[in-house]
DNA sequence: CTGTTAGCGCTTTCAT
DNA sequence: ATGAAAGCGCTAACAG
């Protein structure tokens, strides 16, 4: 069933079924309400593929995450696609794994499938970017980077200051009278590595000593935290915080100094990253860094939208985190 | 850029670019090859919508789910879009909130866009689906329900047994002397009424009375987990058991109890559903229902691909959780 | 206010 | 092995 169909119903031509359809130009209320009741009754869906191939558009955009399960993620890719969609766009998702190839697949799949921007969410995206086929196929299709930045024409970004983050955590710990203080980093992206930098000034500023040495590789998860902190207890490290890159590992954290007969924070204090769900659920309810990915996701899809209508003025920009106090400081 | 473009450009028609380009039909090596230069040299990238005009498809579906952020439905998500997208097909997301207007509207996009299918995530979907206008709009296109049931011509369903799922829960607590128990309920969704009725069965089944009085609502949260829990305390229930419908909300009974001053299990044990991160980061970690999101989005995929492509015989099936001890029991 | 017609970029017969 | 031409279902410019 298709437009043709329905004009012959109706007795009129495609052109003023397609008026009809989209409230365009001048319709005869008489003929508009016959063509109208015979839409309605066939319940008519109009093929926006053909709508497509003379719009150049889908009113779609493509949304590249490392992996939807992790809840920082999540929740940034929930606030865009309800963004869009109050806007009228669709939203295709994908979980590249921060894997080039999956990036490339996914980026040249969506592009030959006209999506209208894409937005690339999380700081890996930085590493891989760099890659020249990549490059090649972003410059034809506005881009928005959460949390990382691009130098393409048509790239923008919504950068969070990870490095005045984890500052705030560790200001926060140094007024409370903490010295002793080591840092549990994971994972390997621009992102963690600012926030290692941001660790290691912070402790500069206020004049502690061998700062490189208080940092812990460790992996991102709760037997990561565990492991990093049961590794410092038997090496009989002295220290009374543990600063961390992620809720998570903050939570495995307090789970190793609990089981080691330790009190939060009495004994050690911990402080996690990204006022996740996590923070609320460990006990004591963790201190953390708010990064906002509602708000980085609100002005993504603010930036990308002015991108693709051109509709406005727009720039890149940068976030400041907060401190959340929780209980394990 | 199109294909009549690159015809030019290599002096041939725009067919046998055509064939190039997918590997069909008959074509000269030597010309081949001229072509495959061209369309490399400008990376090419044909036009889906164009292709879709003809072949009807555009090789997608689309996933409608409640709310991303909530892990079980992330877990289920993310199984669901790679392995759609390791079978050559797009996947577009919509959070519906569970909500009936969007749920039209988003599907209502999806159709116009010629999605080769649909999957619905959560057992909400069997309640909204009733609808008679998602009715006719779903009548259309090949529908996959994860864990709820459709009676339509064209819908299947991977069911998740939660009645038993409880059970198992209700089994253990019994097996380690418990009697009485309670149940802290959730939303009012098909799962939650399913996962309560199998608390009532179990606890018959057992001989303990009073069944219905033991059951709790409250919200899907660590607060809902600890209003629940502080409000037995306060009114004197005497238990040794609580059974939760969702990790979450565990969570929160084990904090209320150990903000009591309670030992958990020692004094109460307390069981979870999902299997989640949310179990392993309760400490003590949670004994909690593994509803096997993962499988239960394999085995959508393969429903769907097969209703898609017509290829092998389908069917409806149902998944047995099982139960992960942890620590609080 | 309404109809005719020319594309949009591709695939697919059907000839050659 | 290659090309010409007819659509796919719609929008938009133009004519009436």
């Amino acid at each position: 069933m298709n437009i043709y169909d329905i004009a012959k119903e109706a007795g009129v031509s495609i052109s003023t079924v397609s008026r009809v359809m989209n409230n365009k130009g001048n319709v005869n209320p008489a003929t508009r309400e016959k063509v109208e009741e015979i839409l309605a009754r066939n319940s008519y869906v109009p093929s926006a593929i053909a709508r497509g191939m003379m719009s150049k558009s889908l009113n779609k955009v493509a949304v590249l995450t490392v992996d939807i399960r992790v809840p920082h993620y999540a929740r940034t890719a929930y606030t865009i696609e309800r963004e869009f969609s109050r806007r009228g766009y669709e939203v295709s998702l994908c979980n590249t794994g921060g894997e080039l190839q999956e990036t490339v697949k996914y980026l040249r799949a969506a592009l030959e499938k006209q999506v209208d921007g894409i937005v690339l969410v999380g700081s890996v995206f930085n590493t891989i970017c760099r890659d020249p086929e990549i490059e090649g196929l972003l410059r034809t299709t506005p881009t928005v980077l959460a949390n990382g930045k691009l130098e393409l024409p048509n790239s923008y970004s919504v950068l969070v200051d990870d490095k005045y983050g984890i500052g705030l955590a560790v200001d926060h710990l140094v007024r409370k009278g903490h010295r002793e203080i080591y840092y549990l980093k994971d994972m390997d992206t621009v992102s963690a590595r600012l926030k290692c930098e941001g660790f290691l000034n912070s402790l500069g500023r206020y004049g502690i000593k061998d700062a490189k040495k208080r940092v812990v590789n460790t992996a991102m998860s709760i037997e990561g935290g565990m492991k990093a902190v049961e590794q410092l207890l038997r090496k009989g490290n002295t220290f009374t915080a543990v600063v961390c890159g992620e809720d998570v590992t903050a939570a495995g954290a307090v789970k190793a100094l609990l089981h080691a007969g330790l009190r939060v924070p009495e004994d050690v204090a911990v402080t996690g990253y990204n006022n996740s769900e996590y923070a609320r659920i460990c006990e004591p309810r963790l201190t953390t860094i708010d990064n906002k990915p509602e708000l980085v996701a609100m002005l993504c899809v603010q930036l990308l939208t002015s991108l693709i209508e051109k509709t406005e003025a727009y720039s890149s920009c940068t976030i400041q985190p907060e401190l959340v106090e929780g209980q394990t400081t």
